[in-house]
DNA sequence: CAGTAACCGGAGAGCCACCCCATTTAGCAA
DNA sequence: TTGCTAAATGGGGTGGCTCTCCGGTTACTG
């Protein structure tokens, strides 16, 4: 599924470097955040910088590999939610999943939701926002229109909010302040009743 | 020597120097945003990057002084609203005020309200993030003790909201959203009644 | 077991923040 | 006014970053 060779299949030794950035790039990103140093990650990786570039030619591209994977997860969580309960309350379980994983992931959801100027790159493998967006959308659409959250909240303002909570969170650490602030939104869009 | 521990007045020189720097950075974080080049501040200054580095040891600290004016503003104008309104709308014109300020500063503020880490820097002269957190607290309290606020919301908390606002609709300037989240947010920490 | 296209990575250009220290200069006192 | 001294300066160095070029290497194919 993740594995389309349609295109010409990867020399072996491409593929085994590209393979070795991503996994350096997990460790790099995690412990530095998502400004790290792309050429320590070539060091870690034991490649040359060259090479990374050449694989991945913006930080973006990179970061988009790499939590590939965690984003389809979050996003196969949000079926479980939508299939298990009312809309209203599978939104917000999800809300919370999505605080839980932005605050674990170092403000790296943010560097994937921003850059929307750099218009190409979105059209070219805006893979992971698209993902996301279209799940918020989802659960966001079904919620509204079961009458349990008001109108005119975009999938792209949870989104934004849920990212702002963990980057204004994220140099303090403050778990409950995050939570706090979480509720504080979730009180904001739904309805009162 | 002893007997004189006051601060000697800053030579003439060394003073022009400082506010050529101030009034470069004014400029250029305005067209840059806050992670513009230090050196070409000093380049527009006319002064060695040098002596920028040994008048502003900091970017924070070059931010701080830059927008100190701003933010006496803004808490000026805090004092405005609750002389004016009911404390609960005092607080919600203030953020209304504060998100358009933040809007126009191109997530200038997150640079200062953020770097908790540095806790020196912090103490040592968090001058600006001291000044509008006193104002925010006092807002709050007002509203709180009004009742028409929920209980459990902190200062830092508003700050953080705004703030994160500003940063999550920043790179695709939505004046829209920004208000859309705004208005999510205030109907948050409002008490129904 | 070649021939070739794909791939590699060292080296280098052009940024940047930050620091060292020889030189200049403001301000004061005689 | 003049000379002294501490304060202030800024050119240039260090080391780090991103990103590119290109001569050498290597995996696949026929």
């Amino acid at each position: 599924m993740t594995d389309s060779p349609r295109q010409r299949p990867m020399r072996a030794d491409a593929r085994r470097n590209y393979e070795r950035i991503v996994a350096a790039a997990q460790e790099v990103f995690a412990a530095d955040g998502a400004g790290a140093s792309l050429e320590e990650i070539a060091r870690r990786a034991e490649v040359g910088s060259a090479t990374l570039h050449r694989h991945f030619p913006t930080r973006r591209s990179l970061l988009e590999v790499v939590f590939h994977d965690r984003v389809e997860a979050l996003c196969a969580r949000a079926r479980e939610h939508a299939g298990r309960s009312a809309p209203g309350d599978a939104l917000i379980a999800w809300l919370r999943d999505l605080n839980i994983y932005a605050a674990a992931s170092r403000g790296l959801a943010s560097s994937l939701l921003r850059d929307g100027r750099d218009t190409d790159l979105l059209q070219e493998n805006g893979d992971c926002r698209a993902m996301i967006t279209a799940t918020a959308g989802d659960l966001l659409h079904r919620a509204q229109q079961a009458g349990s959250l008001r109108a005119g909240v975009q999938p792209e303002d949870l989104l934004a909010l849920v990212n702002a909570i963990s980057l204004a969170t994220e140099h303090h650490r403050d778990d409950a302040q995050a939570n706090r602030l979480l509720d504080l939104v979730i009180d904001g869009i739904r309805l009162p009743h």
